[in-house]
DNA sequence: TTGTAGGCGTTATCAG
DNA sequence: CTGATAACGCCTACAA
């Protein structure tokens, strides 16, 4: 029986010594796949116990050529709708025995493409994320081109080839502007962060459109307010305040709904009695504020569990497949009651 | 020169026979370790420009018997706090070339203890954590006894062996609530989430305690109102809004303040006219409520950046640290200015 | 400066 | 049912 440096974890070489049979048999009777004699399987459980042995997953994983490993990218963990995706694919993953490399791009394409670089060197099994624009990302060519696995979550593209898990982010974007119209808010506008690095905000525009469009209503003004910088600059503060100030916002997301607020309060304005407002996400503290935020609620952590679901389906050869689910226009006080 | 089916990635066998090189050269070329002619390194590249070349960690890992990886353990990712300081880690991390396996706890001992299982059997370089109870968590133990390097995030250990990077959270409950005592309040609760579960929230009591006694004020309620469930018990619920109930709220995180604030809106109560509140944490949507959180601001993503670098440090062979980092009482409506 | 060769821990194949 | 052995991709003595 060899010695070991105590500092050393076992292997399943120490395994097989202490067990008194064949690395292949510890091998098999650790994965259950072959038939084993209880008596032996039992030698190696106690063997494993006795020297605390616990399978080293970067040998298995070079034997296999794959990992376990899903690796998801997101835009950012500080917004609390892309963490509530990665807990919905974390829980996923961990009841599949699977593992989760994390990364984020901070909207920013470059980012994105050294991450994904940086997840494939890891050699995972397949990728969740949520990208810039899904329908054309030289990200996306790039992982089709090497035949990797992936879906997109949040994104939702026109191409049938690209796998995801997402809402109707234009129908939604459409409700949510009937509802303010419903609402009897005419001069509508619409609010994102930065349009050019997020194509739902370009659907959910679509959809506001056409709300407008349907019901007669022509202006469809956008203002976009950037990600992260608290300040908004002086020309977009006045049209959110000025005198031919909307009665009515649409905003992209719930964080940027929050700030409006915030800003609208501090300008002296009313929500929801001189701006009614319909936010987009659901996360959780829109219920806590006063008054609480109407939106649009997507189901985040569903999306990133069935992301990973269906990205197991595909690791197996399912074709690809645009998984919808259902959105809910949540109600607020920010936005009244139907007329 | 070898064929490749197209559908398996290159190894340094294929780039080292496109280069017309050996594979040893290939490694160093691509290490930059060793003395390589440039003439050599330039074909070399040429191969791997070529070929699409990725260096596969997987053999890297399995030949240096450890992985440029940091396993990260979060009770959840649903609270801002926590993605926050991932955040911070996956930054250091990835300026430092490491790669970030995630997992969370959900506040159970049992999931706390399998994740960090799961993550040994990656042979993770090492661990950032958030534990229930850092002075006693079996879950540390174990790696103690094994060695394996970690520093612990938000939880404050007594024991100098064990890695931190933390606010100092006892002075910080002080800080607090002598705040809450100097805006006139003298009926003072705080309120936590599940006390058992947390050892920051009773470090944040111990604080809250001693600000009273030095004060002379002896009521040192505490009301706990678990994480989850938005319900809150009709006996809880009494002792926030009935006749006895406190003018002033030390609450032990941002989230049950926020949760606070709205149950107390819904009594019919005002912030801070009836209660003054102030939360702990500092997350970012604390500014945009309205009153805005008066809060304790814990500087999260530097603490997960300095929580790696540690640890980085650690696996060098440093020794272990506690290290404290500055925190700050944010004002804010929820607490009006002292009298 | 470069090449050869052995082995990291695991699983799968092929004999017994 | 079990054992011996050959990879998986990479790095690093040791030789040249």
């Amino acid at each position: 029986m060899r010695t070991r440096a105590a500092s050393s974890k076992p292997t399943i070489r120490d395994v097989a010594a202490e067990a008194g049979v064949s690395i292949a048999t510890v091998s098999r009777a650790l994965n259950g796949r072959a038939p084993i004699a209880s008596e032996t399987a039992k030698k190696v459980q106690a063997a494993v116990q006795a020297l605390g042995f616990r399978a080293n997953r970067t040998g298995r994983e070079l034997r296999a050529g794959t990992s376990r490993t899903v690796g998801v990218l997101v835009p950012s963990l500080a917004n609390p709708v892309f963490a509530e995706s990665v807990a919905g694919i974390q829980d996923a993953a961990r009841e599949a025995g699977w593992s989760v490399l994390i990364a984020s791009s901070a909207y920013e394409a470059e980012r994105e493409n050294q991450a994904i670089e940086h997840l494939l060197s890891h050699r995972v099994g397949g990728l969740v994320l949520t990208v810039a624009d899904a329908d054309r990302s030289a990200t996306l060519d790039g992982l089709d081109r090497e035949g990797m696995p992936y879906v997109l979550v949040y994104n939702q593209p026109d191409r049938a080839d690209r796998s995801s898990a997402t809402i109707d982010n234009i129908a939604a974007g459409r409700d949510a502007t009937r509802a303010l119209i419903a609402a009897g808010r005419t001069r509508l506008a619409m609010v994102a962060g930065r349009f050019a690095a997020s194509d739902r905000s370009k659907q959910r525009y679509r959809g506001f459109g056409e709300a407008l469009a349907e019901a007669g209503l022509s202006q469809v003004a956008l203002i976009e307010l950037g990600f992260d910088a608290p300040e908004v600059d002086g020309p977009t503060r006045r049209l959110l305040t000025g005198p031919d100030r909307p009665t009515g916002l649409f905003c992209s997301t719930d964080l940027l709904a929050l700030r409006v607020m915030a800003l609208l309060r501090e300008a002296g304005l009313r929500v929801p009695d001189d701006v009614a407002i319909v936010g987009f996400d659901g996360i959780p503290v829109g219920r806590l504020t006063a008054p609480s935020l109407a939106t649009i609620a997507q189901p985040s952590h569903e999306m990133g569990r069935r992301a990973f679901l269906h990205l197991l389906a595909r690791i197996e050869g399912a074709a690809p497949e645009r998984i919808l689910l259902p959105y809910e226009l949540r109600p607020g006080g920010s936005l009244p009651p139907g007329r």
